[in-house]
DNA sequence: GTGTCTCATCGGTGATATGCGATGAATACC
DNA sequence: GGTATTCATCGCATATCACCGATGAGACAC
C-alpha cells in the first residue's frame, strides 16, 4: 500500500505565472462557452454579417440579451460591429478567429502529444516525480 | 435609404432547438473556460494521473477551491476520478477528449468552410480595420 | 418639426461561479 | 485503540452571468 503515496506537500510550484499562461484560451473558451455565443458566430459564419435585428430574430432571446451577448463576443475580439446608418453591422474578426483556432489547435496537440508522451511509459513516471 | 435596410421584422427562425445543437460544444467550452481548469488538464495531459494533493500543489489555490474545479471537470466528462486507499486519481478520459477535439475541429473547419464561401466576395470590407 | 426604427445601455432579478475555511468520512499508520 | 492524511462536501460571502423590460440616443422618413 505505500506503493503510490504522492509527494503531496511539495511547495505550489505553479503560481500565479503558470495560471496566466492559460488565461488567453481560457477567455477564448469562456466567451464560446455559451450556445447563444456559438449559435451567432456560427450565423455570422454564414453569412459573413449580420445586424443585431437579424440575430436576434435568429435567437428565442430578448434583444437586449442579444446585445449583451454580442458585446461579450466584441469583448473578446472575436467579432467587429461596423454601424452604418441606424444599423449595426456585425462580423467575424476573421484575424482573431484564426488566432483563437490556433490556440485551440495547439491546446489539443499539446495535450495529445504529452498523452502520447507518458502513456507508454506511464506507471514509471509516476513515482520519479 | 433602401439600400441596406435589414429585414429584421422576420420570425424567430432559430428557436430552441437551434440552440440545443450548440449546447454540447459550448459545455465543453465552458469547462475549460477556466484558467485553473485548463492548467489542471495539461497538467494531467503531462503526467498521465495525478492526485487531488499533486494538484492543489501545482496551483494558487485552496484543496477545496481545487476539488470543486475537479468535479466541475468530471462533471463534464472530461476526466475521471480513481480511488485507491486515501488517495484519489485523477486521470483524463481521453475517449471524451478526443470527441471534445473533434467537435472543437469541426466546429472551427464550419467556420472557415462558410467564412471561404461567402468572403470571396467582401475582402474590400475587411481591410478597412 | 414628429414619428419610426435600430440598437446600446440601465436597472432589477434570479441563478451560477468562484473562492475560502471548517468539517467529516475513509483510509493508512502506529 | 489513537492519530495523521487525503479528499469531498458544506456553509458562506462575493462576484459574475443571464435574462428581461424600459429607456434613450442616433439615424432615417415624412
Amino acid at each position: 500500500m505505500s506503493e503510490t503515496e504522492c509527494p503531496s506537500a511539495k511547495a505550489c510550484t505553479q503560481s500565479r505565472e503558470g495560471l496566466a499562461s492559460c488565461e488567453e484560451l481560457a477567455a477564448i473558451f469562456r466567451a464560446l462557452g455559451h450556445p447563444a455565443r456559438l449559435a451567432i458566430v456560427k450565423q455570422l459564419a454564414s453569412q459573413e454579417e449580420a445586424c443585431c435585428g437579424e440575430i436576434v430574430n435568429h435567437l428565442p432571446l430578448a434583444q437586449s440579451t442579444v446585445s449583451q451577448h454580442l458585446q461579450v463576443l466584441k469583448d473578446a475580439g472575436l467579432l467587429t460591429c461596423d454601424a452604418r446608418g441606424r444599423n449595426c453591422h456585425y462580423l467575424l474578426n476573421r484575424e482573431k478567429l484564426q488566432q483563437a483556432e490556433h490556440c485551440s489547435k495547439e491546446f489539443w496537440e499539446h495535450l495529445n502529444s504529452l498523452a502520447a508522451t507518458c502513456s507508454g511509459a506511464s506507471v514509471a513516471a509516476s513515482d520519479s516525480d
